[in-house]
DNA sequence: ATTTAATTTTAGGTATTCCTAAAAAAAAAA
DNA sequence: TTTTTTTTTTAGGAATACCTAAAATTAAAT
């Protein structure tokens, strides 16, 4: 049996690694878990008993094969309850992460895939990242900032790279969602804000949100 | 806060006292719970100090109003997970018993409305159990069994007395579920089983069948 | 190449929730 | 009313998942 915490572990380590490529760090782990370095070290040994990382002393870990079928699986339920509680019970963008955080540690892949059925196998939740299938499958979709656009380049919202709830709140005062088809008219030089324009409206928005907001690619 | 585990054990006190409308001893509880007598004093003295239950040695234990609340709650989540996996997520009868048992854990109070809201403020839950509203109220419904019916006299079925899985499962095979009206045929002196007739079927049911399958009174 | 700084690990604790075995109290039976 | 049985509590431990402080190791800077 792996435990709520031990999977915590394991989407922290495969979040971490998908970032970086490499080995990942005691201390990442222990900023992204809000924990001690000395827990972090603990359990990543608890994890290696268990065949779930790889480890040597201060080298940093990584995943096993069973690790990250494990860190997709909750990664996947992840995804699933936040695509539910928006798209079915109607909440908001910002407002789900705290509770899909609980609803992904819910044992029962019976569960999972009627949830999956449910929602019509959805391949993206709604901040627009790939909810992987049964088989852990992710459906990446490459995707740029629109600070990275150029003046008069047109794009897709596909998603957000920030899951905070002051700028989803933002997001969402601006009407902007995923779908939304954007379009650059501006970018200012002094402070490198932007001039959008989307569904008939202009808006000016912060280098800051720019950078976290995902359009689609080809 | 309040612990996972002090939540079944609330839950268990609840249950316990509402049968037996008495002090809750040590021994039901530990028998409901799977636990040793031993964690189960332990447990009530903490829930003691957390004023969730009122507790003297030697006595038996009963819930506090606060206790109560947290009960109500935990009862109100499980009943309404059940009802959505029945419902929106086709589970049969007999599995959602374990599944609920790890939502009703789930710490969000807009969720729980939200769900409320979305399967349309259910009264019953698939067992035929009623569902506390939000205030806590229980819409309770007088019921009796099949077994305590006289000869020729007609009823709707509302509910089952036992959540196991082989009862269940036999009931489903029987196209017995909430909201059939059943007749009673005959009841067999020898073992007192009884025939039945209901959507143009009749059937033959054991004693124990019968004792665990509830009809509307008036 | 040393020294300094940062990271990681070890050592020793705490809180939670469970356990068994033994003692104490209450309930039932003789 | 004793004795026996059952129930409940206490005492002492184990596992999990944290923590802080100190030691060991590695990385960075002089």
């Amino acid at each position: 049996m792996i435990t709520r915490s031990e999977e915590n572990y394991l989407k922290a380590i495969f979040s971490v690694h998908m970032q970086t490529k490499k080995n990942v760090s005691t201390n990442d782990i222990a900023n992204l878990l809000d924990t001690s370095p000395a827990s972090v070290t603990e359990m990543i040994k608890k994890l290696q008993e268990k065949k779930l990382v790889i480890y040597e002393k201060y080298n940093g870990v990584r995943l096993s094969s069973k690790g990250e079928d494990n860190a997709i699986k909750t990664i996947r339920k992840h995804r699933l309850w936040e695509t539910f509680l928006v798209n079915k019970l109607d909440f908001s963008w910002s407002e789900v992460h705290d509770v899909a955080e609980q609803l992904e540690h819910i044992k029962s892949n019976k569960l999972t895939d009627k949830l999956d059925h449910f929602l019509n196998y959805p391949k993206f939740d709604p901040h627009g990242d790939p909810i992987p299938t049964k088989n852990g499958i992710f459906n990446f979709q490459e995707r740029i900032s629109i600070f990275e656009m150029d003046i008069n380049e047109e794009g897709i919202i596909m998603g957000v790279s920030l899951d905070n709830k002051d700028f989803l709140d933002h997001l969402s005062k601006l009407k902007i969602s995923i779908g939304t088809r954007v379009r650059v008219l501006e970018q200012i030089k002094f402070d490198q804000s932007m001039k959008i324009t989307y569904d008939s409206r202009t808006e000016h928005i912060s280098k800051e949100i720019a950078e976290n907001i995902l359009i689609k690619i080809n």
